[in-house]
DNA sequence: TGAAAGTATGAACCACCGTTCATCCGTGTG
DNA sequence: CACACGGATGAACGGTGGTTCATACTTTCA
């Protein structure tokens, strides 16, 4: 697959290689997959995430700022609630991929080495 | 994309939520993601991924651990060394994808909510 | 304006995990 | 067989980060 960078040794730039990381680190644990999937279906307000997930409103909101900051949701006031929606649609592809890859990977079992 | 269950309010099985983050979570330290990237472009030894991603020795086999656990990657002795491979083709595409989607959305940043 | 709903925020707690250190196992070599 | 090389493994350490608790902020409504 193309990309554009170099041609010859990349060393694999440190910053990229930290951008994937850190990046990823998204989608690393339950509660945050839990969230992105959801708001892949539809925007979802703070309160309809925390009913969604079963996770108290603290944790939502504050795994919704890491998201943020990560650039993968936005949110909108709405009168007094605010309604989260993911980025754009590079995450629900990055989202839809994951899923699909995992599913075809299921196999990660014993190897002996 | 169902597979079998739900209908109505998929709850997103908690199964598959967790497996992505599972999966995911190999993604999301520049250690392992430094060692894949090196992987995807040729099998490699210990040996040479040490020199390669500058860590020490023990720290390149605990990871590789990691990464054999979750049928990322399968290492078959050579002699006295072990050379790792990525363990298909749904892998190396995973990792392409990624480092595709990461490139396209360095925006994360400021976002007054 | 006071109260309540909805959400964000900071601190503290705790578990997880990536690294290092020391050691052990397996495989060639003299 | 003894030794060196390549790699794996377990224990311990330290840092990161996810969750909870308590509280503050914003908006709406009576």
């Amino acid at each position: 697959m193309g990309h554009g960078i170099d041609g010859d040794t990349p060393t694999r730039s440190k910053e990229a290689v930290d951008a994937v990381a850190r990046t990823m680190h998204a989608l690393s644990t339950p509660s945050r997959v839990h969230l992105l999937l959801r708001l892949r279906d539809e925007p979802r307000t703070v309160g309809e995430l925390v009913a969604d997930v079963g996770m108290e409103q603290s944790a939502v909101s504050h795994q919704l700022r890491v998201l943020r900051h990560l650039g993968l949701v936005v949110g909108e006031r709405d009168g007094r609630q605010i309604r989260y929606r993911l980025h754009d649609d590079h995450v629900a592809q990055l989202l839809d991929e994951a899923v699909f890859h995992v599913e075809h990977l299921t196999t990660g079992r014993v190897d002996p080495v």
